[in-house]
Parts: structure tokens; sequence; C-alpha cells
DNA sequence: TTACATCCATTGATAAAACCGATTTAGAAA
DNA sequence: TTTCTAAATCGGTTTTATCAATGGATGTAA
């Protein structure tokens, strides 16, 4: 057993697909299969079934998996604590982000990278869901998003700031002159709005059926920039955190009546593994920003 | 990073001494030099000062060995998972305990052999804090011992029984015809008694001291057993537990007045790690087979 | 039903690296 | 100084991780 042949491992029974992991994974499809089959010859145990092309988890390899993630996580949590011995002169900073907390990453990231520039940063962008995924197998260090998580086993959450839903448009646009709308108006607005997945997206859905209000979509998109840029053009409005569109001066938001939407934005750490200093660093620096 | 590296790296911290690290670990001098320096390599940092022919920890080491224990030891409880789930029919339980709990193990080896002979026992006798290390670096599964330790970050423990020190006599020595002693004759009656190292001897230096008494100890022996035997000649008495001396039919007790030791046999855990299914079971038949 | 695409396993060859024995180097001890 | 000992280094061997190519099995589209 080694931690090469768990990190296939766990690569595959993220993906159940020997080809894709292989891929993902940087080595040929031939080599995975091997490694997979020695760690399960080594185990005295199949780890997957191989039903006909597909692949999932046997029982074993279900209670196998979080053991070897715990292995893997802690031996990058070894890693990084010899990293912060440099000082914070060298390693990785891995960083998840909902597209909404952008404006508030931009200056930490100019002011980090500044201060730390031996420091490599890994922003990544996604949805919560996807985010929370990273998270769980360690590919990011911490979160920036939008979710309101119960503590869990698994995850800590420290709360950010509130920032409630509004109506984004542009100048050029007739509802600009308006001082604040109801939720009734929205009917009636061409909407370009994030797609599904978007933590935005389910809670406005909610609140527009509870009030039986069948909004005007004109567009869905996952690219929240893309979607500023079409809100720019004066044709479409859009809804979505005030913090989120803060960026953009060019855009004015709108107040919504009786739309009680306030999304909490935070930092999700993984509960158990070791902090390392970049990381902790980081966040306060976005604490520190804020205020 | 690869767990061999690891193990490598933990065997060597462990002895400080490469050349011996390497034989204990089955492998070449070279080997496991070179291993080290390529670990080192990869963390782009020294674990070890090389002062002359010494080796020590640096820092670095040290802060990076509790997570290569931690690594190695998921690793384990990993495999242990699968193990388990073969339903005791293979795989390996190590049980370290203290000499004068065999006679407690004796019986429960026998049973749990019959009942799972598919599972390998390996059985670690030794003094408290040999047994406590080897626990640490997770080379034994749980001790069986008469450490009494308040619990801590690393172990937990669980109450057996306690049982009081005695003197052991053979019926041929003369002190055998008296109902009891008191700790003052104890410089008169010639002793061989357990090594320093054992708990027993721990406690009752001690006890002789706050006594005042200079006891006659014409024998010091680091095995059990041994020492046993040479009771049975008639011509020394020994002190141990009550307990460590119930398997020798032969050999009677002796109550000390005065002497207030009791010893608290004690199951100890790991805390953190993987229990194994075997463990659990040959603990519980330990439990049931005391009442 | 046939042809095709897809996915995992296997094979044979190659490059990488783990390993060893012998030697060198450098403190420590005598 | 010499001697001793422990770690590093060197050269060569064995092991093994890896790949490209291929085979076999299984869904899918024609």
């Amino acid at each position: 057993m080694e931690l090469r042949q768990l990190r296939y491992f766990i690569k595959s029974a993220e993906l159940l697909n020997f080809t894709e992991a292989a891929h993902s994974l940087y080595i040929s499809q031939s080599t995975l299969s091997q490694q997979i089959k020695q760690l399960e010859d080594e185990l005295g145990m199949p780890l997957f079934d191989r039903i006909g092309k597909r692949v999932r988890l046997t029982e074993a390899g279900s209670q196998f998996l979080p053991f070897a993630r715990l292995t893997v996580s802690d031996a990058e949590g070894g890693r990084a604590v010899i990293d912060d011995l440099k000082g914070l002169k060298t390693g990785e900073l891995r960083i998840g982000v909902t597209y909404g907390l952008s404006t508030l990453l931009t200056p930490v990231l100019v002011q980090f990278s500044a201060q730390y520039p031996e420091v490599k940063i890994i922003v990544e962008f996604g949805t919560s869901e996807d985010l929370l995924d990273k998270l769980k197998s360690t590919r990011v260090d911490f979160l920036l998003s939008f979710l309101e998580l119960q503590d869990n086993d698994m995850f800590i959450s420290q709360r950010l700031y509130e920032s409630p839903l509004t109506l984004v448009v542009h100048p050029s646009n007739p509802v600009a002159d308006k001082k604040s709308i109801t939720i009734k108006d929205l009917k009636d607005i061409p909407l370009v709005l994030p797609a599904k997945g978007f933590h935005t997206r389910h809670f406005l859905n909610e609140a527009l059926a509870q009030n039986n209000v069948q909004p005007n979509i004109k567009m869905e998109l996952n690219d929240i920039n893309t979607l500023l840029q079409l809100v720019e053009t004066g044709n479409w409005c859009t809804i979505m955190t005030v913090a989120a569109a803060k960026g953009r001066q060019t855009l004015k938001t709108i107040p919504i009546k009786g739309l009680n939407i306030i999304s909490q934005a935070s930092i999700t750490w993984p509960k158990e593994s070791y902090r390392k200093k970049a990381a902790i660093v980081f966040t306060e620096m976005i604490k520190k920003q804020m205020k």
C-alpha cells in the first residue's frame, strides 16, 4: 500500500470511471488498472465491482475510502507543516470561491500575493456543491461561499457578512429610475439569471414560488461575469447579492420589496485537517478587509 | 512522498540511528539513507541534523513526525477495516502485555485462537514504558498493563481489576508458615525482585523508602517466569501482584501489612485510530473471563 | 442483427527507481 | 596520530511503475 495507490483509488472512487480517472491523474488507463488491482490484491479484497463496462465501489471499497482520504490528507498536512516552517516562502494555497464573492476576493488576492509572492495561489471558482466536493477531498484549503451549513462532522464555518438579494440593472434600462420594486414586478422585467446550481437561484425559486410569481426569465447562464456583461447592455436585469454586483460601477442595484433573502457569506474549513499558515493569514486578510 | 518513506522516517526518528533503523526495517543502510534524502528533497527541508556521525531530528523533522505517524496509522486503519470485513477470517492482532498480566492473558489466548484460528496473534511482552512506546507507534493494537495513566490526548484506558502487591513464597521456605508479615519484616527476607522498569518496582521502592526499610534484595531480573522459578526453589521470596502469582499453584501468597499498593490492571487503547474487530472481541473476552 | 463505440483487463517492452554491496568521508574515540 | 564507526556516495542489479497496443466484454446506434 502506497500513497500513490491511495490517490489513484480515491480519484477512481470519485469518478467511478477508470479511463477518466487515469486521464485526470495524468497516467495511462492501464497503469491505473494495474495499480488498483495491486492494491486490491494486497488488501485481499476487491474495492470495485466491475459490472460490464461499469465500475462501482464494493462494500469494502466504500469502507476503505474514508481511510484512504484521511491517509492522503494527513500526508498533505505533513507537507503543509513543513511549508509553514519555511515562513510562507513556499507552498500552495488553494481557495474555493463562489462567483458571487469574487469582488471580496480580488483585493485580498492582490494584497496577499504582494506580501507573500512565493506562495502559489490557485483559485477555484464553482458552485457551492462543486466546491464542497472539492473541500471534502482536500482539493481546496478553504471555501468562500454563501453556503449556510450547520456545523457537522466534516466542516466548520465562520460567518463573514450578510448580503441581501437585489435587482441589478444598467442605467440605460427603463427600470433603472425606480427607487425600489416589488416581487410582483418581477414578472414583467426581462431577466438573465444565474443557472441552477447557484445558491441564488435556489433561494430565489423558493421565494418566487411562495409569492406565486412567474418571473420573465430570458436566459440562464453559469458564468457571473458574462451575465453581468449582458446586464450592462441594458437589455436585461438580473438578481444577485449586493456584494456580487458591487464590483461593477456602471451597474445599479435596486431593492426588491418583500424579497427577504439575505445570503450569509462565510468561510468554510474542513474540520479535522491541518490549517496551513497561508490559509489562516489569507482569511484574516479577508476579515480585516471587510471592516 | 510515499508510505514507505514515511515508515522509514518514523523508524529512523525513533532510533535516531540510520544503521539500526535500516536493520530493523530489513533494508540496507544505503537504501534508507537515500530514501530519507529523497523525502527531504521533496519536502524541501532536512528532517534530520547530521552532526558528525550522530543524527537528530530537526525542528521540521519533529513537526513532521506526528503527521507521518498519523498517515501510516490511518493507512493501517484502512487495512484493518478490510480485514474486519472478512469477518475475523484474516488479519493480525498485536497485543502488548506486561509480565504480571500473563496469567490473565493465557486462557483468553487459547479461547480466542480456538474461535478465530485465522487471526494471527502477536503477543509482545515488555515493561510498561516499552509497551506504551509500541502503542504510540501503533506496533500493538492495545495494551494489557498496570499502567495507571490519566486519560490524555493519545490514550484511553479501561479499568479491569485491582490487585494488591503481595509476598510470594514457596511452601518449603521458612516464611511460608506465617499468615501475614509487615513491611519491616522485609529487611530479613531474601528477595528476588523484578528489575527496574517494572511498575512493581517503581511503587515498591517508594513504599520502602517511605517506611525507611532496606530490603534484602539478592537478585533482580527482567523475566517474571524465571523469577518465579527461582522462588519455587524455596531459597528466595518475591513481591508482585496477587494476579501475577496466581498461575503458579505451587506458590503461596502472603499479605504484607502496611503495604498499601494496589495495582490497577487496565486495557489501554490509542485514542484516535481505528479499533479492529479482532481487538474488540479479544478485550471483551478478557472482561468476560474475569467474572 | 450487425457494426460501432466505450470501457476495463492484459500483454510485452521500456524507463524509472528501489535496492544492495563496496567504498568514501568525516566525526569520535583511543 | 591511528582506529573505529556511522552516514553518504557510487556503480550495478533487480524490481516495478509506466506506457502503447491489443483483446474482450458490454452497451448503443444503425
